[in-house]
DNA sequence: CTGTTAGCGCTTTCAC
DNA sequence: GTGAAAGCGCTAACAG
């Protein structure tokens, strides 16, 4: 069924029709109608692909995402929720699984199609962003600095810095750190903020203590076993993303330790699923919703030419749900 | 940056960097080399839109939902996860908020995507699907019955059997029912299930205590505040999915009732959300990860041509958490 | 007002 | 082994 179809059924040109598709000059009343009438009794509807591959302009935004994991679809939400009123339609992207491991995906993404399928692109957690693309492009938290393309985040550090002095003001004083994705600006300042706390409470930070997880369970497995198995274990954790921080909750349970007793743990990011971690999740809120929103009014103004101020920075919160305790004040035999 | 520009650089044809793509034979291994090292240096990547607009292959498989709410999302990240070593990519497409109201978003979406764009489609809560589809579709919770497309669903007749029961279980008697989208199927199971279990408990239905709720909060709204402000009031509520259980809740709670001292609410879905309301929900779990998996794999092998079971049902649980409650034996003044 | 024509970026015969 | 040419479904000049 193609627009050749409903020309010959409607007994007109194919550029004729493409004209009653979209309300242009120059068509009689009543073959517009006739028209109408053969595409609406055909069900007929315009192939996106062959008409954004002619004109340039498709009403779509897309979003690219390395994958659809817990924060990705969060944003999603509140993207949706936002492009209601707008007239657009929402294309998500994942690179497929591949795209874990492989950096670049999304210049490869946008590649493929930002040249004609979408008007402007939401980059979720992009490390790399090609500054001269052709469509405008908004990042959420992304690798790059204040250069580079318009970016929305939330106040990593501070949050950071919130989560450690509550395990700070519960008595731990061994805090371990699991880090994020390394090649993430946010996973850099939620290890400084860890640290800036750390420093402020005059605490050495024991390089032990920190390591590198990443986002992924599985990724986080390792490390959160070798920090829970030291010597001398943390009393407390830090983990850089709930993901991770649910995995870490699991690991110290597979080893005999129960949370909150004997370890506390606190996330970063509030994910619905650190609700439904046993025990519920303390962490840092991100607003991801809100965050998901404001790129998306970012990127409707991008693409409609206004002028914005390119860089959003929204506040975090602290949860408290049930994985931290107050430290007893004396261990035993100690 | 196009094919052309490389084939220019290169000083070969643009055929000939066809091939090199797409790996055809007849490519001498020189030119292939020099071909390949300009793409990498020029960081070419071929247009998704022109390439499917000629090959109608293009390994991406399509999700097509009304909205990204809560639901297609966590369906989304069972299909990511299951898609990683498939070698397709995802494209979620989402027709916009208007998709809401406007019916036919599903034949609207898989006729702009479908002719080129994407190899097989998996629809999400559709309405009405034409059969005679040119590309390979799976239904996730459709309308349809046996006949249509393949299907995954879960059952969810025995789900609202369930639910009834464990309200009836816990002394309710007046139980009220806010139903879903009366244009879906799995809607029209959970009432008859609520239905089928009073019967079975010898209690007449209450016409009064039956409202049709919908699947957005704002929706819900209305027939929740009915049903809670009847002369004589439901004791539980038994709503069709979470969504309009938790806005239930939240009505409950705006006309100065407690749950789930002064009202029991119990949902259908077990979506994220669900954990995260206060009190939190206690709902019938539906394994909409594991759907969303399935899904893909039944769309993957009907794209490879391998014949299957055409419809999936999986099976629903209770989750007990904190909305429901044992009604006091004797109200007071009775 | 309407139809003819020329591409958009790519793949695919089919000559050379 | 390589390139010229046709065409996927559509839109945008331009003639008629």
């Amino acid at each position: 069924m193609t627009i050749g179809d409903v020309a010959r059924t409607a007994g007109v040109s194919v550029a004729t029709v493409s004209k009653v598709i979209n309300a242009r000059y120059g068509v009689a009343a009543a073959t517009s109608r006739r028209v109408q009438d053969v595409i609406d009794e055909l069900g007929y509807e315009s192939s996106l692909v062959a008409r954004s591959l002619r004109s340039h302009r498709t009403n779509v935004i897309g979003i690219l995402v390395a994958e659809f994991e817990p924060f990705s679809t969060e944003l999603l939400k509140g993207i949706s929720e936002a492009v209601a009123d707008t007239g657009y339609e929402l294309l998500a992207y994942s690179a497929g699984g591949r795209a874990g491991r492989e950096v670049g995906w999304e210049q490869r993404s946008l590649s493929r199609l930002g040249g004609t399928l979408i008007d402007g692109a939401i980059l979720v957690t992009p490390t790399v962003v090609d500054p001269h693309e052709g469509i405008p492009v908004v990042a959420v938290d992304p690798h790059t600095g204040p250069s580079g393309p318009p970016t929305v985040d939330s106040d990593n550090l501070a949050g950071a810095r919130t989560a450690t002095e509550y395990l700070l003001g519960l008595g731990h004083t061994r805090i371990g750190l699991l880090g994020g994705r390394p090649d993430l600006e946010s996973a850099r300042l939620r290890e400084e903020g860890y640290r800036q706390a750390l420093a402020a409470a005059g605490i050495a930070v024991d390089p032990d203590l920190v390591r590198v997880g990443g986002y992924k369970p599985d990724v986080a497995d390792q490390p959160a076993h070798e920090l829970l198995t030291l010597p001398e274990p943390p009393t407390a954790v830090f983990a850089a993303n709930d993901i991770s921080a649910i995995r870490t909750i699991e690991v110290a349970q597979e080893l005999g330790l129960r949370v909150p007793e004997d370890l506390s743990v606190i996330g970063f990011d509030n994910v619905p699923e650190s609700a439904l971690c046993v025990p519920p999740l303390t962490t840092i809120a991100q607003p991801i919703r809100q965050m998901g929103a404001e790129a998306l009014r970012m990127l409707v103004d991008l693409v409609a030419g206004v002028e914005r101020e390119p860089h959003l920075r929204l506040p975090t919160a602290l949860v408290e749900r049930e994985s931290c305790r107050r430290l007893d004040p004396v261990a035993p035999g100690s």
